[in-house]
DNA sequence: CTTACATTTGAACAGTTATTCAAATGTCCA
DNA sequence: TGGACATTTGAATAACTGTTCAAATGTAAG
C-alpha cells in the first residue's frame, strides 16, 4: 500500500501547475503576456513592441493560448490577443510589481 | 532614437522574473518547493516523501537556493530546507489553490 | 583514525525547446 | 479574380535541461 503523506499538490496539479509556469518561464513569452495584459494586442502590434519577427510572436502565442492563458479575438485581417485567466493576469502583475521592487 | 513604448516590464526584469517563473516550471521541482513550502525538510525527507533519489533532489534545490527560492540550514548531518521569499510563497500557494479549483 | 550516514558534485545522455526561414493560409478591397 | 496585408504553419537547427550513476565531500560518533 502507498505511503503517500499528506500532500498539496498531486501529481497531475502539479504537471498542470507547472506547464503555467514553465510557458512564463521564458523572458520572450513572458513580455509578450505582459504586453498584452491590459490591453487587446495584434500579433504585428506585439512584434513591432518587442522587436521580434511576426513569426516567433505567432509560434508563442499558439502555446500561450493552448494553455488558456491569452484568448484570440479576430477582426478582420488582424488578429488581437488579450490575457485571458482572471487569476493569472493578477498573479504576474503581482510579480511584475515584486520584481520592480527587488 | 529608441521607440520603445511605455513598457511594464524592462528587458531585465522579464529575465529575472522569467528566472523564477523557469524554475517553478518543472513538475519535479515545483513538488520540492511546496513540500518544504510549510516546514523545513531535510533532503533525504523531501526524496522520501516525492519518491525520488536524493541526487535529484539536491541538484534541483541548489537550483532554487541560487534563486533564493528555499534556504538552507545545516543542523549535523542534514541539511534542512525552506521556502525563502515571502512573496513567492504566497504566490506559490495561490497558484496550488487556483489549480485545485479548476 | 575508521565507520556510517547525509548531502553534494560532475560527467554524460536523452529529450525538450526557442528561434529562424520559407511557404501556406486567411482576409479584405479594387 | 488578383493583389496586398496579416497571420499561421512546418521543418530544421542550435542550445538548454532533467535525470541517472558514480564518486567526492561533509559530519557525527565509536
Amino acid at each position: 500500500m502507498s505511503k503517500a503523506k499528506k500532500t498539496l499538490l498531486s501529481d497531475d496539479h502539479a504537471v498542470a501547475l507547472a506547464d503555467l509556469f514553465r510557458l512564463l518561464g521564458d523572458p520572450t513569452r513572458l513580455k509578450i503576456v505582459v504586453s498584452c495584459l491590459r490591453t487587446p494586442l495584434a500579433v504585428s502590434d506585439i512584434a513591432d513592441r518587442l522587436g521580434l519577427s511576426v513569426s516567433l510572436v505567432s509560434h508563442h502565442l499558439r502555446l500561450l493560448k493552448g494553455a488558456r492563458l491569452v484568448r484570440a479575438d479576430r477582426q478582420g485581417k488582424q488578429v488581437y490577443y488579450e490575457a485571458d485567466d482572471l487569476h493569472v493576469r493578477r498573479m504576474v502583475e503581482d510579480m511584475v510589481k515584486h520584481i520592480a521592487e527587488h
